[in-house]
DNA sequence: GTCTATAGACCGATAGAC
DNA sequence: GTCTATCGGTCTATAGAC
Protein backbone atom coordinates (compact mmCIF):
# COMPACT_ATOMS: atom_id res chain seq x y z
CA UNK A 1 0.00 0.00 0.00
CA UNK A 2 2.76 2.60 0.47
CA UNK A 3 5.45 3.13 -1.56
CA UNK A 4 8.11 4.45 0.92
CA UNK A 5 10.68 5.45 -1.86
CA UNK A 6 9.60 6.99 -5.07
CA UNK A 7 11.71 9.48 -6.76
CA UNK A 8 13.91 11.53 -4.61
CA UNK A 9 12.31 14.49 -3.05
CA UNK A 10 9.13 13.24 -3.69
CA UNK A 11 9.09 10.28 -1.83
CA UNK A 12 10.56 12.29 1.55
CA UNK A 13 8.30 15.00 1.18
CA UNK A 14 4.91 12.64 1.45
CA UNK A 15 6.78 11.03 4.38
CA UNK A 16 7.30 14.49 5.91
CA UNK A 17 3.61 15.37 5.22
CA UNK A 18 2.71 12.60 6.97
CA UNK A 19 4.64 13.08 10.02
CA UNK A 20 3.36 16.05 10.33
CA UNK A 21 0.04 15.22 9.82
CA UNK A 22 0.69 12.73 12.36
CA UNK A 23 1.63 14.84 14.64
CA UNK A 24 -1.22 17.44 14.66
CA UNK A 25 -3.74 14.72 15.46
CA UNK A 26 -1.73 13.56 18.53
CA UNK A 27 -1.86 17.21 19.47
CA UNK A 28 -4.90 18.07 18.94
CA UNK A 29 -5.72 14.45 21.24
CA UNK A 30 -3.36 15.36 23.89
CA UNK A 31 -3.84 18.69 24.51
CA UNK A 32 -7.27 20.02 22.54
CA UNK A 33 -7.16 23.11 20.11
CA UNK A 34 -5.21 25.13 22.41
CA UNK A 35 -2.08 22.66 22.44
CA UNK A 36 -2.61 22.19 18.88
CA UNK A 37 -0.51 25.50 17.78
CA UNK A 38 1.37 25.50 14.45
CA UNK A 39 4.59 25.35 16.67
CA UNK A 40 3.05 22.96 19.14
CA UNK A 41 2.86 20.59 16.37
CA UNK A 42 6.15 21.74 14.52
CA UNK A 43 7.92 20.97 17.73
CA UNK A 44 6.99 17.65 17.93
CA UNK A 45 8.34 17.08 14.69
CA UNK A 46 11.82 18.97 15.53
CA UNK A 47 10.84 21.63 12.86
CA UNK A 48 10.14 25.40 13.47
CA UNK A 49 6.35 26.89 12.24
CA UNK A 50 7.42 28.23 9.40
CA UNK A 51 8.89 24.72 8.16
CA UNK A 52 5.36 23.24 8.49
CA UNK A 53 3.44 26.15 6.92
CA UNK A 54 5.56 25.51 3.65
CA UNK A 55 3.87 22.20 3.31
CA UNK A 56 0.57 22.81 4.17
CA UNK A 57 0.63 26.68 3.56
CA UNK A 58 -1.86 27.57 7.05
CA UNK A 59 -3.23 26.03 9.94
CA UNK A 60 -6.41 25.27 8.23
CA UNK A 61 -5.34 23.55 5.73
CA UNK A 62 -3.26 21.18 7.92
CA UNK A 63 -6.16 20.55 9.87
CA UNK A 64 -8.52 20.09 6.97
CA UNK A 65 -5.63 17.61 5.63
CA UNK A 66 -6.19 15.25 8.74
CA UNK A 67 -9.40 14.79 8.32
CA UNK A 68 -8.77 13.75 4.16
CA UNK A 69 -6.15 11.38 5.20
CA UNK A 70 -8.33 9.83 7.74
CA UNK A 71 -11.46 9.44 4.99
CA UNK A 72 -8.60 7.88 2.88
CA UNK A 73 -7.59 5.89 5.23
CA UNK A 74 -10.71 4.68 5.82
CA UNK A 75 -11.83 4.11 2.76
CA UNK A 76 -8.46 1.96 1.59
CA UNK A 77 -9.48 0.00 4.52
CA UNK A 78 -12.89 -0.86 4.20
CA UNK A 79 -13.87 0.43 0.94
CA UNK A 80 -16.16 3.22 -0.20
CA UNK A 81 -19.18 2.35 0.75
CA UNK A 82 -18.64 0.14 3.80
CA UNK A 83 -16.43 2.81 5.34
CA UNK A 84 -19.19 4.51 6.58
CA UNK A 85 -21.78 2.70 7.68
CA UNK A 86 -20.81 -0.36 9.22
CA UNK A 87 -21.53 0.26 12.75
CA UNK A 88 -17.68 -0.59 14.70
CA UNK A 89 -16.70 2.21 11.85
CA UNK A 90 -18.37 4.52 13.53
CA UNK A 91 -17.13 4.24 16.75
CA UNK A 92 -13.56 3.68 15.40
CA UNK A 93 -14.23 6.84 13.69
CA UNK A 94 -15.49 8.68 16.44
CA UNK A 95 -13.45 7.41 18.94
CA UNK A 96 -9.95 7.84 17.88
CA UNK A 97 -9.17 10.54 20.43
CA UNK A 98 -8.85 13.66 18.93
CA UNK A 99 -10.45 13.17 16.06
CA UNK A 100 -14.07 13.79 17.39
CA UNK A 101 -12.78 17.34 18.48
CA UNK A 102 -11.13 18.16 15.65
CA UNK A 103 -14.20 17.59 13.33
CA UNK A 104 -16.07 19.40 15.69
CA UNK A 105 -13.99 22.46 15.48
CA UNK A 106 -13.31 22.49 11.95
CA UNK A 107 -16.55 21.90 10.71
CA UNK A 108 -18.09 24.49 13.15
CA UNK A 109 -15.11 26.84 11.74
CA UNK A 110 -15.83 25.94 8.09
CA UNK A 111 -19.58 26.73 7.93
CA UNK A 112 -18.46 29.87 7.36
CA UNK A 113 -19.27 30.57 3.97
CA UNK A 114 -15.85 32.35 2.86
CA UNK A 115 -14.10 29.47 5.37
CA UNK A 116 -10.97 27.50 3.30
CA UNK A 117 -12.03 24.27 4.25
CA UNK A 118 -15.90 25.18 3.62
CA UNK A 119 -15.80 23.48 -0.04
CA UNK A 120 -14.42 20.13 1.38
CA UNK A 121 -17.28 20.05 4.41
CA UNK A 122 -20.39 20.82 2.04
CA UNK A 123 -19.06 18.19 -0.64
CA UNK A 124 -18.39 15.69 2.20
CA UNK A 125 -21.99 16.08 3.49
CA UNK A 126 -23.01 15.58 0.29
CA UNK A 127 -21.54 12.75 -0.68
CA UNK A 128 -22.50 11.06 2.67
CA UNK A 129 -25.80 12.02 2.18
CA UNK A 130 -25.92 10.39 -1.31
CA UNK A 131 -23.72 7.27 -0.06
CA UNK A 132 -26.56 7.04 3.43
CA UNK A 133 -29.60 7.16 1.24
CA UNK A 134 -28.46 4.76 -1.28
CA UNK A 135 -27.46 2.04 1.22
CA UNK A 136 -31.16 2.71 3.28
CA UNK A 137 -32.75 2.43 0.30
CA UNK A 138 -31.79 -0.59 -1.06
CA UNK A 139 -32.33 -2.20 2.78
CA UNK A 140 -29.11 -3.32 3.66
CA UNK A 141 -25.63 -2.03 3.97
CA UNK A 142 -23.24 -3.04 0.79
CA UNK A 143 -24.31 -1.43 -2.20
CA UNK A 144 -25.93 -2.59 -5.67
CA UNK A 145 -28.53 -0.57 -7.64
CA UNK A 146 -28.76 3.01 -6.91
CA UNK A 147 -32.76 3.89 -6.30
CA UNK A 148 -31.75 7.68 -6.26
CA UNK A 149 -33.81 10.47 -5.81
CA UNK A 150 -35.75 9.03 -3.24
CA UNK A 151 -37.00 11.31 -0.78
CA UNK A 152 -37.64 9.70 2.31
CA UNK A 153 -34.76 7.96 1.92
CA UNK A 154 -32.99 11.28 1.65
CA UNK A 155 -34.43 12.34 4.71
CA UNK A 156 -33.22 9.42 6.74
CA UNK A 157 -29.95 9.59 5.41
CA UNK A 158 -29.55 13.57 6.83
CA UNK A 159 -31.04 12.37 10.10
CA UNK A 160 -28.62 9.72 10.85
CA UNK A 161 -25.70 11.12 9.64
CA UNK A 162 -27.17 14.56 11.85
CA UNK A 163 -27.84 12.39 15.26
CA UNK A 164 -23.74 11.16 14.60
CA UNK A 165 -22.44 14.75 14.75
CA UNK A 166 -24.77 15.30 17.39
CA UNK A 167 -24.15 12.54 19.60
CA UNK A 168 -20.52 12.76 18.82
CA UNK A 169 -21.11 16.25 20.37
CA UNK A 170 -22.81 14.86 24.12
CA UNK A 171 -20.27 11.99 23.81
CA UNK A 172 -17.49 14.76 23.97
CA UNK A 173 -19.28 16.66 27.20
CA UNK A 174 -20.61 13.50 28.65
CA UNK A 175 -18.71 10.79 27.74
CA UNK A 176 -21.19 8.12 29.08
CA UNK A 177 -22.86 8.26 26.22
CA UNK A 178 -22.61 5.26 24.35
CA UNK A 179 -22.21 6.44 20.25
CA UNK A 180 -22.27 3.12 18.74
CA UNK A 181 -25.52 1.60 19.98
CA UNK A 182 -27.22 4.55 20.30
CA UNK A 183 -26.72 5.19 16.05
CA UNK A 184 -27.13 1.86 15.54
CA UNK A 185 -30.26 1.96 17.30
CA UNK A 186 -31.84 4.36 15.17
CA UNK A 187 -30.65 3.21 11.91
CA UNK A 188 -32.73 0.27 12.46
CA UNK A 189 -35.17 2.17 13.14
CA UNK A 190 -35.24 4.55 10.14
CA UNK A 191 -34.65 1.11 7.91
CA UNK A 192 -37.74 -0.56 9.71
CA UNK A 193 -39.69 3.01 9.24
CA UNK A 194 -39.04 3.09 5.47
CA UNK A 195 -39.69 -0.65 4.88
CA UNK A 196 -42.74 -1.15 6.45
CA UNK A 197 -43.67 -4.23 5.49
CA UNK A 198 -40.70 -6.02 3.85
CA UNK A 199 -41.24 -9.60 3.93
CA UNK A 200 -44.57 -9.15 2.53
CA UNK A 201 -44.30 -11.22 -0.79
CA UNK A 202 -46.93 -9.75 -2.75
CA UNK A 203 -48.53 -11.46 -5.32
CA UNK A 204 -47.04 -10.05 -8.58
CA UNK A 205 -48.37 -7.03 -9.72
CA UNK A 206 -48.10 -5.92 -13.66
CA UNK A 207 -45.08 -3.85 -12.71
CA UNK A 208 -42.91 -2.62 -15.16
CA UNK A 209 -39.41 -3.89 -16.04
CA UNK A 210 -41.28 -7.05 -13.91
CA UNK B 1 -40.40 42.42 31.21
CA UNK B 2 -37.54 44.69 31.72
CA UNK B 3 -37.00 46.74 34.58
CA UNK B 4 -35.70 49.78 32.80
CA UNK B 5 -34.30 51.21 36.00
CA UNK B 6 -33.51 49.92 39.65
CA UNK B 7 -31.06 51.58 41.73
CA UNK B 8 -29.02 53.41 39.73
CA UNK B 9 -25.39 52.05 38.37
CA UNK B 10 -27.10 48.57 38.65
CA UNK B 11 -29.93 49.81 36.09
CA UNK B 12 -27.39 51.14 33.90
CA UNK B 13 -24.89 48.26 34.04
CA UNK B 14 -27.22 45.91 33.33
CA UNK B 15 -28.88 47.55 30.04
CA UNK B 16 -24.94 48.28 28.84
CA UNK B 17 -24.74 44.53 29.05
CA UNK B 18 -27.66 43.63 27.04
CA UNK B 19 -26.54 46.03 24.45
CA UNK B 20 -23.27 44.97 24.09
CA UNK B 21 -25.18 40.99 24.23
CA UNK B 22 -27.25 42.61 21.39
CA UNK B 23 -23.72 44.07 19.05
CA UNK B 24 -22.23 40.63 19.63
CA UNK B 25 -25.23 38.46 18.13
CA UNK B 26 -25.42 41.18 15.58
CA UNK B 27 -21.50 40.61 14.91
CA UNK B 28 -21.79 37.32 14.54
CA UNK B 29 -24.78 36.90 12.14
CA UNK B 30 -23.12 39.57 9.85
CA UNK B 31 -19.60 38.40 9.49
CA UNK B 32 -19.06 35.04 11.93
CA UNK B 33 -16.79 34.21 14.14
CA UNK B 34 -13.94 36.37 12.11
CA UNK B 35 -16.11 39.61 12.13
CA UNK B 36 -17.13 39.38 16.33
CA UNK B 37 -13.54 40.21 17.76
CA UNK B 38 -14.13 41.70 20.85
CA UNK B 39 -12.90 44.87 18.85
CA UNK B 40 -15.14 44.27 16.94
CA UNK B 41 -18.27 44.52 19.17
CA UNK B 42 -16.98 46.92 21.01
CA UNK B 43 -17.18 49.31 18.19
CA UNK B 44 -20.69 48.67 17.44
CA UNK B 45 -21.32 49.72 21.26
CA UNK B 46 -18.85 52.68 21.06
CA UNK B 47 -16.78 51.75 23.26
CA UNK B 48 -13.40 50.07 23.38
CA UNK B 49 -12.20 46.26 23.71
CA UNK B 50 -11.14 46.51 27.48
CA UNK B 51 -14.36 48.45 28.37
CA UNK B 52 -16.63 45.45 27.09
CA UNK B 53 -13.95 43.03 28.44
CA UNK B 54 -14.60 44.48 31.80
CA UNK B 55 -18.10 43.93 31.93
CA UNK B 56 -17.75 40.38 30.72
CA UNK B 57 -14.19 39.13 31.96
CA UNK B 58 -13.60 37.05 28.65
CA UNK B 59 -14.81 36.98 25.31
CA UNK B 60 -15.76 33.23 25.75
CA UNK B 61 -17.87 34.47 28.76
CA UNK B 62 -19.14 37.33 26.47
CA UNK B 63 -20.27 34.41 24.09
CA UNK B 64 -22.03 32.14 26.73
CA UNK B 65 -23.92 35.09 27.91
CA UNK B 66 -25.30 35.67 24.60
CA UNK B 67 -26.66 32.39 24.35
CA UNK B 68 -27.51 32.22 27.90
CA UNK B 69 -29.78 35.29 27.37
CA UNK B 70 -31.27 33.62 24.47
CA UNK B 71 -32.46 30.51 26.57
CA UNK B 72 -33.85 32.85 29.10
CA UNK B 73 -36.02 34.76 26.85
CA UNK B 74 -37.69 31.93 25.35
CA UNK B 75 -38.55 30.21 28.27
CA UNK B 76 -40.09 33.26 29.65
CA UNK B 77 -41.91 33.99 26.32
CA UNK B 78 -43.31 29.99 26.08
CA UNK B 79 -42.59 28.28 28.94
CA UNK B 80 -39.62 25.95 30.07
CA UNK B 81 -41.46 22.85 28.93
CA UNK B 82 -42.72 24.10 26.17
CA UNK B 83 -39.55 26.40 24.79
CA UNK B 84 -37.59 23.19 23.26
CA UNK B 85 -40.04 21.57 22.09
CA UNK B 86 -42.76 22.97 20.11
CA UNK B 87 -41.49 23.04 15.64
CA UNK B 88 -41.65 26.71 15.42
CA UNK B 89 -39.35 27.01 18.76
CA UNK B 90 -36.70 24.48 17.01
CA UNK B 91 -37.07 26.62 13.89
CA UNK B 92 -36.68 29.94 15.58
CA UNK B 93 -33.98 29.19 17.60
CA UNK B 94 -32.12 27.85 14.65
CA UNK B 95 -32.76 30.10 12.27
CA UNK B 96 -32.06 33.43 13.51
CA UNK B 97 -29.08 34.21 11.38
CA UNK B 98 -25.72 34.09 13.48
CA UNK B 99 -27.20 31.81 16.52
CA UNK B 100 -26.73 28.43 14.83
CA UNK B 101 -23.15 29.77 14.14
CA UNK B 102 -22.25 30.87 17.25
CA UNK B 103 -23.92 27.97 19.48
CA UNK B 104 -21.93 25.10 16.92
CA UNK B 105 -18.29 27.19 17.48
CA UNK B 106 -18.96 27.51 21.40
CA UNK B 107 -20.16 24.26 21.91
CA UNK B 108 -17.06 22.66 19.44
CA UNK B 109 -14.82 24.91 22.16
CA UNK B 110 -16.28 23.42 25.41
CA UNK B 111 -16.17 20.24 24.50
CA UNK B 112 -12.42 20.85 26.05
CA UNK B 113 -12.32 19.66 29.28
CA UNK B 114 -11.05 23.01 30.79
CA UNK B 115 -13.14 25.25 28.43
CA UNK B 116 -15.20 28.13 30.71
CA UNK B 117 -17.92 27.11 29.09
CA UNK B 118 -17.93 23.44 29.51
CA UNK B 119 -19.88 22.93 32.61
CA UNK B 120 -22.55 25.24 30.93
CA UNK B 121 -22.57 23.13 28.07
CA UNK B 122 -22.68 19.86 29.98
CA UNK B 123 -25.37 21.31 32.06
CA UNK B 124 -27.81 22.58 29.64
CA UNK B 125 -27.48 19.24 28.09
CA UNK B 126 -28.09 16.91 31.02
CA UNK B 127 -31.60 19.47 31.57
CA UNK B 128 -32.08 19.19 27.46
CA UNK B 129 -32.16 15.08 27.55
CA UNK B 130 -34.04 15.27 30.82
CA UNK B 131 -36.90 17.60 29.36
CA UNK B 132 -37.14 15.95 26.32
CA UNK B 133 -37.27 12.66 27.62
CA UNK B 134 -39.81 13.48 30.13
CA UNK B 135 -41.79 15.08 26.88
CA UNK B 136 -41.07 11.38 25.15
CA UNK B 137 -42.40 9.37 27.53
CA UNK B 138 -45.55 10.84 28.37
CA UNK B 139 -46.27 11.13 24.64
CA UNK B 140 -46.89 14.43 24.01
CA UNK B 141 -45.25 18.07 24.63
CA UNK B 142 -46.79 19.60 27.52
CA UNK B 143 -45.44 18.13 30.44
CA UNK B 144 -47.36 16.29 33.52
CA UNK B 145 -46.32 13.32 35.28
CA UNK B 146 -42.52 12.50 35.10
CA UNK B 147 -41.80 8.93 34.21
CA UNK B 148 -38.40 9.28 34.74
CA UNK B 149 -35.60 6.51 34.41
CA UNK B 150 -37.26 5.06 30.95
CA UNK B 151 -34.06 4.16 28.95
CA UNK B 152 -36.00 4.23 25.97
CA UNK B 153 -37.22 7.52 26.14
CA UNK B 154 -33.60 8.69 26.94
CA UNK B 155 -32.21 7.06 23.97
CA UNK B 156 -34.70 8.89 21.93
CA UNK B 157 -34.10 12.29 23.54
CA UNK B 158 -30.48 11.62 23.06
CA UNK B 159 -31.17 10.96 19.28
CA UNK B 160 -33.87 13.77 18.95
CA UNK B 161 -31.13 16.59 20.39
CA UNK B 162 -28.12 15.04 18.51
CA UNK B 163 -29.94 15.33 15.49
CA UNK B 164 -31.38 19.02 15.94
CA UNK B 165 -27.97 19.55 16.21
CA UNK B 166 -26.28 17.90 13.05
CA UNK B 167 -29.33 19.20 10.97
CA UNK B 168 -27.81 22.52 12.31
CA UNK B 169 -24.60 21.72 10.80
CA UNK B 170 -25.82 20.62 7.42
CA UNK B 171 -28.11 23.49 7.04
CA UNK B 172 -24.98 25.97 8.12
CA UNK B 173 -23.33 24.05 5.19
CA UNK B 174 -26.25 24.14 2.60
CA UNK B 175 -29.27 26.25 3.34
CA UNK B 176 -31.72 24.32 1.46
CA UNK B 177 -32.24 21.66 4.29
CA UNK B 178 -35.53 22.66 5.64
CA UNK B 179 -34.37 21.94 8.86
CA UNK B 180 -37.98 22.06 10.88
CA UNK B 181 -39.53 19.45 8.41
CA UNK B 182 -36.66 17.02 9.04
CA UNK B 183 -37.17 17.51 12.88
CA UNK B 184 -40.45 17.03 13.37
CA UNK B 185 -40.73 14.15 11.56
CA UNK B 186 -38.43 12.22 13.49
CA UNK B 187 -39.90 13.20 16.48
CA UNK B 188 -42.83 11.58 15.40
CA UNK B 189 -41.19 8.71 14.50
CA UNK B 190 -39.52 8.25 17.75
CA UNK B 191 -42.55 8.95 19.41
CA UNK B 192 -44.52 6.47 17.54
CA UNK B 193 -41.55 3.65 17.98
CA UNK B 194 -41.84 4.01 21.77
CA UNK B 195 -45.75 3.74 21.44
CA UNK B 196 -46.12 0.77 19.64
CA UNK B 197 -49.49 0.01 20.34
CA UNK B 198 -50.88 3.05 22.49
CA UNK B 199 -54.50 2.58 21.05
CA UNK B 200 -54.71 -1.31 22.31
CA UNK B 201 -56.67 -1.10 25.69
CA UNK B 202 -55.15 -4.85 26.97
CA UNK B 203 -57.21 -6.56 29.22
CA UNK B 204 -55.96 -5.79 32.56
CA UNK B 205 -53.53 -8.21 33.56
CA UNK B 206 -52.40 -9.23 36.94
CA UNK B 207 -49.23 -6.40 36.70
CA UNK B 208 -47.87 -5.44 39.98
CA UNK B 209 -48.78 -1.17 41.12
CA UNK B 210 -51.72 -1.91 38.31
C1' DG C 1 13.23 21.90 -2.79
C1' DT C 2 13.44 22.31 2.26
C1' DC C 3 13.80 24.82 6.12
C1' DT C 4 15.14 28.79 9.39
C1' DA C 5 15.01 33.46 10.81
C1' DT C 6 12.69 37.52 11.06
C1' DA C 7 9.15 40.87 11.04
C1' DG C 8 4.28 42.43 10.72
C1' DA C 9 -0.62 42.29 11.96
C1' DC C 10 -4.08 40.96 14.89
C1' DC C 11 -6.05 39.18 19.00
C1' DG C 12 -7.32 38.58 23.95
C1' DA C 13 -6.10 39.91 28.46
C1' DT C 14 -4.24 42.88 32.15
C1' DA C 15 -2.63 47.11 34.75
C1' DG C 16 -3.16 51.60 35.84
C1' DA C 17 -4.84 56.48 34.95
C1' DC C 18 -8.95 59.36 34.70
C1' DG D 1 -17.08 52.54 34.43
C1' DT D 2 -14.25 53.47 30.80
C1' DC D 3 -9.99 54.42 28.39
C1' DT D 4 -4.90 54.15 27.14
C1' DA D 5 -1.03 51.44 27.08
C1' DT D 6 1.14 47.27 26.97
C1' DC D 7 2.25 42.31 27.10
C1' DG D 8 2.41 37.49 25.36
C1' DG D 9 0.72 34.66 21.88
C1' DT D 10 -0.77 33.11 17.20
C1' DC D 11 -0.87 33.16 12.18
C1' DT D 12 1.08 34.82 7.95
C1' DA D 13 4.51 36.55 4.61
C1' DT D 14 9.09 37.24 3.05
C1' DA D 15 14.16 36.79 2.60
C1' DG D 16 17.66 33.95 2.53
C1' DA D 17 20.65 29.79 4.15
C1' DC D 18 21.34 24.88 3.21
Amino acid sequence: MSTPRRRGPYAKTAAKRQMIIDAALAAYAEAGTRGASVKDIAERVGMTDAGVLHHFGSREALLTAVLEARDTALEAAYGKKEALWRPDMIAQNAETPGLSKLFLDLAAAAAEPDHPAHGFFAERYRMLRERFADAIAEGRPPGGVPPTADPDAAWAARVLIAAVDGLQLQWLLDPSIDLTEDTVRLRDLLMDALEPVPRDPAPRDPAPEG
